[in-house]
DNA sequence: AATGATCTTCGACATTTCACGAAGCGCAGA
DNA sequence: TCTGCGCTTCGTGAAATGTCGAAGATCATT
């Protein structure tokens, strides 16, 4: 299971229980649906039984966001606990297979942080552009799979998530593919990261295509594994 | 833009607020993005300003869900006052162009109903099963487009969200077709209505394929607006 | 420098949440 | 039928939210 599904699909229970007129009864459905007790619930959260009910009854209307968010996290690790059957069925529903192949990782930071601070934290080296930008989330894209596979929709959509977003390659041999990707499609990162590829091995076109449309471009021989955990451990 | 996408965005922005260790800044990063000032949102909330500005400073750690989703609600409706250029946007990065095409309509109910009571609501005739079962959402797929244009995984994708939801076929010819393709797949949803059909002209083969996997199939007359029009209305 | 517009900080106070535990309800099984 | 077990209801107190309005801070414009 990768940590930007599992994230994901845990924000969306968060936002539909907090969207929901009753927010107590869109508890209920996800903690039935995940097959769990109430019982079970309250002991893993350390509350009393009594205190479920009362959410879920809608005595408390409107839980905090603290305790939405500590009782979805329960209910993933508990799930997780019994083998993970749960959260990976749901995870499956919210996305299709390929994603899987393309995405290697994909986080919104709470925040919008300077592409200098994610860029210097895996040890990238800057090929054009002054990284003043901003952005405010990461995606982490298999270059050849996403050459291979993807449909042009896909295409857009992987490029589409990441406007104010670095969008990080991973694996490029020059680096012209990827931007020639994004020369084409009309969503432009504030900031490309080329993995796995020296500097001087970038090719001369990449700066050019960058500059036209305004993107920072970066390269990183940091492996894949190592940037992953590196964005993931940061508090953004 | 369709409901379904609307909805999502704003589940997503939701979720990733009351997920976020500071809400606070979560809940800014939105509002900023949506390029909308803190007094307007504070008009527009009937609050005064400096509710918005205790929130987001943190002074207030955990925001009760309904303040959440009033705020997500006025984010949504300032910006669509405006036409709507950050719903758009954002809706885009969430969904591919596909989508558009397939997906007419999805939504999950906040607690399990009784496929009966669905099926009532939109004149559906049974075709085979029972109608016992409970479903918590339902999702439009335009039987044609969904055909024509998508690729296996996509498929998938569809079929994989629905489990425990309704699966609703649009304009169908037999039925045949998205019975076979149900068969096929792993993911089978409790529930299936066939759209723009009479009981009388639907393919005996559907039936057949149902009970294979104790699918209950409706079949119903009414137009797709319609149906849209009504699921979307019941307060779920 | 002075003006305004906008955003932030802060004290105050009513309303809720949060969590407990005791008591009550409902049901599967002995 | 009775016994548990688990869930729900409810009174309670401490803590936090929800909101205001006044006063202070920022900052672009004049």
């Amino acid at each position: 299971m990768k940590p930007g599904q599992r994230q994901q699909l845990a924000e969306k229970i968060a936002g539909e229980i907090t969207l929901s007129d009753m927010p107590g009864k869109a508890l209920k459905k996800w903690r039935t649906s995940f097959q769990i007790s109430a019982g079970s619930l309250a002991d893993h959260l350390g509350f009393s039984p009594s205190v479920i009910s009362d959410y879920e009854s809608g005595r408390r209307k409107s839980p905090g966001t603290a305790v939405v968010g500590k009782i979805v996290d329960s209910l993933f690790a508990i799930d997780e606990a019994n083998g993970g059957s749960c959260v990976e069925k749901y995870s499956k529903m919210l996305f299709s297979n390929l994603d899987e192949d393309v995405i290697y990782d994909l986080h919104d930071f709470s925040n919008a942080v300077p592409v200098r601070e994610l860029t210097g934290l895996i040890n990238c080296h800057c090929i054009c552009g002054d990284g003043n930008q901003y952005v405010v989330g990461y995606t982490v894209v298999n270059s050849l799979n996403a050459i291979l596979t993807l449909s042009p929709n896909e295409f857009n959509r992987i490029y589409g998530w990441s406007t104010e977003r670095a969008l990080i390659f991973t694996d490029v041999s020059s680096g012209k593919s990827p931007m020639v990707a994004i020369r084409v499609t009309p969503f432009k990162p504030p900031c490309v990261i080329l993995q796995g590829i020296n500097h001087n091995h970038v090719h001369p076109l990449v700066q050019k295509l960058a500059e036209r449309d305004r993107i920072c471009v970066f390269s990183t021989e940091e492996s894949v594994e190592d940037i992953i955990e590196k964005l993931r451990k940061q508090e953004w």
